[in-house]
DNA sequence: ATAATTAAGTCAATATGGCTGACCTAAATA
DNA sequence: TATTTAGGTCAGCCATATTGACTTAATTAT
């Protein structure tokens, strides 16, 4: 029964395949975050506060809970990067319509390192997506995407097609 | 001219899908590690503790040497792991032919955590496999790979095809 | 009007996984 | 014999995450 499931799995479902995917996405991720990750250390700021800029810019007024439900961490952690990023002023606090929530912008200063570091990896996709056709980076997106969770589809729809 | 750029531009090359690919990638690695790591977790270990146990089943009697030149972390915090490892008779230590160099293989023990935590990712990369046809799965995983930066796609290579 | 829920904040303790720097031993190689 | 290489270790530091407990203020439901 398991030869005849071997016989059956086509070679590119092998495990030696599924392996090398795996370790594709470990080595590609590593290096991905690699070019923002050095600017970050400059500035005492880490790959958290990448990722606060990043949604922040992606979305003026995001509140903090969107950016808990983003992220996925606790507040406390949150807190911490979020603080910092204020009192550094690249991102700016007000009240929301709803006064117990607040709303999250860039300060121009924000935007000015978001573009930085998303120049980067943007720079990079897109040097790297030339080189395929659109055959290649829809198999690409459509691979991406379904290994996210169905509830984090319904969050990664959301942000970008509300 | 920045116009003219934009209408040369194809669609997927658009900065607003760009940042769709950024997204799917964060998303999608993390909901990708998640299950290892509760298993993890049980065992009071990271996901540090999995990439070398991944990596030293992969290749029995690999070298320490090896191990950090894959991992890219400090011989001390690779220390720390690999102890921890050895403590708990997941992975057995011997001396290599060079006698300067150590060989790490897996225990039986650590050879049925390895088989656990990759199993997980395994089933879950072949069921998203088997919902696309090659040239989808070829073009995932021809981008992924050129996403990885020259020296270590050497590495990739190195381990898969030696 | 009051009770319950929600959004946000905070204090404290803990764990993981990285890092640097300094220094050591033993074996192989130049 | 001198140098390089593989590996180890001590100490301290930092970033990022966690849990638990508790507070305030505003909104919503009863």
């Amino acid at each position: 029964m398991a030869d005849l499931n071997k016989l059956l799995t086509p070679l590119f479902l092998n495990e030696k395949e599924i392996r090398k995917v795996i370790e594709l996405l470990f080595f590609s991720y590593r290096d991905f975050t690699a070019g923002p990750d050095k600017i970050l250390e400059k500035l005492g700021f880490g790959r958290a506060h990448h990722r606060v800029i990043y949604f922040v810019g992606k979305q003026q007024k995001l509140t903090i809970k969107d950016l808990l439900t983003i992220l996925q961490i606790t507040k406390q952690s949150l807190s911490r990067v979020l603080n910092q990023l204020v009192k550094e002023k690249y991102i700016i606090v007000s009240t929301g319509i709803d006064k117990r929530t607040k709303n999250l912008s860039l300060t121009k200063k924000g935007q000015e390192l978001e573009n930085e570091l998303s120049t980067i990896q943007i720079k990079k996709i897109r040097k790297i997506i030339k080189n395929y056709d659109e055959t290649d980076i829809n198999g690409f997106k459509k691979v991406l995407y379904s290994m996210i969770e169905e509830k984090n589809k319904l969050k990664f729809n959301e942000i970008n097609y509300k």
